[in-house]
DNA sequence: ATACGGTCCGTACCTAGGTACGGGGTCAAG
DNA sequence: CTTGACCCCGTACCTAGGTACGGACCGTAT
């Protein structure tokens, strides 16, 4: 009968709970894998991929419904390719954003372990650092 | 009385509202900045700080609690060189790997602008050929 | 044929991370 | 010396994103 992967086979190769694939289905997140309605869900690969697409892109904090979003980005008779543009543009503009974050938390991490090995700490909280290397702020000794 | 910003203050340059920071002055996310425990709580530009960083880990995914890990993450006597570099190491290992999905998803928003341009489309979602990168698999067509 | 494991559905419950409320105090300007 | 804008605290409430429950159904191996 079933052709693909029952919801468990599909739950298990995501690394998610069965009960959180039927709530992406509701949220619309995931495809109708049955559109008669009618006995078991019968998913595919390209479900696994949708759904690895989801759990990552919540691992980066994006919310379902911005993930929703992007899933939704691309060109058809009912969006037009400046619609897509304008919102992949958007969405570019947060990425590079995170992703300059995430360089300097990287940067920071990285002073850190150096940090480590020295018997002279220069600061604190090198994490906290991370904020100031524009403004160039001495760091205050805390706790 | 108050040497450095009230609270209304603080939450206001850090563009969140009053009650959270007090929400994370109870979680332990924020120095008591008020030792005595009476009258106005007194903030400076390091908890400006300390609050940006929190709301940027955050958009990164980041839970609160991890978050307080990384803001723990220093040298003191209460936590060994050993300590500190292990943990760090894992939060860089994450970083690397939230930067790796994040260029990719970069690269696929990429394509998709470009390919918004062309009239011959390859694949009805690039979004998700993110995800076959290694694989080469052909994008299925679908809605 | 029956037992076991997986599925179906709806509904209820849960955690994280806030957000709002209400009654009271404080301080600076008018 | 009062008024308005802020602050204090505790508690209650809210949203997002699941997670669990329970009674029924299905399908395969014994």
């Amino acid at each position: 009968m079933l052709l693909g992967m029952t919801i468990g086979e599909l739950a298990k190769a995501c690394g998610v709970g069965v009960e959180t694939v039927r709530y992406y289905e509701r949220r619309g997140l995931l495809p109708d894998p049955r559109p008669g309605k009618v006995g078991y869900r019968d998913f595919d690969a390209d479900d696994v991929r949708r759904l690895s697409f989801v759990k990552q892109a919540q691992a980066l904090g994006f919310t379902l419904k911005e993930i929703d979003e992007l899933l939704a980005l691309r060109v058809s008779r009912t969006t037009t390719c400046s619609d897509v543009r304008e919102l992949a543009e958007a969405k570019l503009k947060d990425i590079d954003e995170k992703l300059r974050t995430l360089r300097s938390f990287k940067r920071a991490l990285g002073r850190l372990v150096e940090q480590c090995g020295a018997t002279d700490l220069k600061s604190q909280c090198p994490i906290l650092d991370v904020l100031d290397e524009r403004s160039g702020k001495a760091t205050k000794v805390g706790t």
